[in-house]
DNA sequence: CTGGCCTATTGGCTAGGCCACTGATCCATC
DNA sequence: GATGGATCAGTGGCCTAGCCAATAGGCCAG
């Protein structure tokens, strides 16, 4: 059988389902009207009046979106829209419980001083000249009166890059938006940026010196420093 | 504000709709009957009574599933399993990469020393009966010939219980199905077993004393003793 | 101004039902 | 024997109708 089949007749036809296409339509109607995050959806029974489906399609297409992380759906408030379209599901559910900063920090800790100790072992010469890059950009920055965020997070980068480990990379990005806020915060105390900046250089030397040990313990050190911001805020720990 | 913030009132509350309960349950049970692609799930039906929800419910959490990319549902012939289950973006961007074991080993070492040393600050009894019960497990295991894989598993997550930290066990949650991958080939190794369970008794031992230092280290030897298997593989490391 | 209470609004979930699709089987036709 | 149509059981798709539960905001008593 099967005789030709040359051209590509069969066609498997896009069958979609109510809910996709509903969902569609509303991300379609989001982008439209340039509703924000925090907007609200009109309320269910009237959204799917309008749209012509009944509410349990419609909720549906909600929870597609809820997952996709889109919408977030709240019992007896309403349907708001959220902000960064995707983040990793980590990161939500974290930040659904709001004040986590304790284990950020935790696993902040347990992931970059791995980085650092790899760092010192495989780093080339190109990574460290990337990482003496950002520290002259960060003391530059400081020296401007700055706090300094994004060369500390240039730092941070390149000895994550430095540590070769594409795994390890990921990780440290897909919770990156929450130390990015942690770190905002400790670079806001008078003096910080300057112990950061000693830290970090403790680090570098560390890994310019291929001592993986001495890497991960300036790394673990920096990040206790960088950390009792959070301590103040939360100290049942 | 914040006034005293003392002890952990607040209790955010796990508010959970129950679509991720029913969803949940469904992994779950996917895995326990090590169900693969191209299985199939009960009709739904028959699995909201199983469940105890509305098939509307149900339908809900298959969306979601959907979406995920766990399952696809069939007008007219059923839900099945896809392949690749709902891992993570890392996971996903990891296996395509085939051999990554080096950098498996990388961050397990990186997180679950961390978690040993947080196990053994913050374990109370009840972690302690939870990880001597999978030691147990383990050493009856073995004395049945068997290679212990479950209770392996079993108490590297009862001490990632015992650290208490959410951020951490999601993380580790998120990388399980590729280091579950590596450690099938470690503990087939003849001998293995036995070696994983002294390691097993030490780092159990060092988070009974609360000896965060004492407990990192016997981690960190414990993933060394079990990687070299990959070593042997891939040594450009 | 605080705290308790009420209520309208809005989502959560269920029950039950009909329709549409799929696959297997049977059968008439060629 | 092969082909194509009809049928039927099983399964998902979607709907209607309704009650429950959470939230926010207003009102009132202290």
């Amino acid at each position: 059988m099967t005789p030709k089949a040359s051209a590509e007749l069969p066609t498997p036809l896009a069958r979609t389902r109510l809910y996709e296409q509903v969902a569609e339509q509303i991300t379609t109607w989001i982008n439209q009207n340039g509703l924000k995050a925090g907007d609200r959806l009109p309320p269910e029974r009237e959204l799917a009046a309008r749209l012509g489906v009944s509410r349990a399609t419609l909720s549906q297409a909600l929870v597609a979106l809820e997952v996709v992380g889109v919408v977030v759906v709240r019992h007896g408030d309403g349907t708001v829209l959220t902000g960064r379209h995707s983040e990793s599901r980590i990161v939500e559910a974290i930040r659904a419980h709001a004040d986590r900063m304790p284990e950020i920090i935790d696993i902040r800790d347990a992931l970059e001083t791995k980085i650092a100790a790899l760092a010192a072992q495989r780093r080339t010469e190109d990574d460290l000249v990337a990482i003496d890059a950002s520290l002259d950009a960060m003391a530059a920055s400081i020296e401007h009166g700055d706090r300094g965020v994004d060369a500390d997070e240039q730092f941070h980068a390149a000895v994550t890059a430095a540590a070769h480990s594409d795994l390890l990379a990921r990780t440290m990005r897909e919770i990156a938006s929450l130390i990015r806020e942690s770190r905002i915060e400790s670079l806001s105390q008078p003096g910080r940026p300057r112990n950061s900046l000693t830290g970090h250089r403790a680090i570098a030397d560390a890994i310019r010196e291929r001592d993986p040990a001495a890497a991960a313990a300036a790394m673990h050190a920096h990040v206790e420093m960088v950390s009792d911001v959070a301590l103040l805020r939360d100290d049942e720990r």
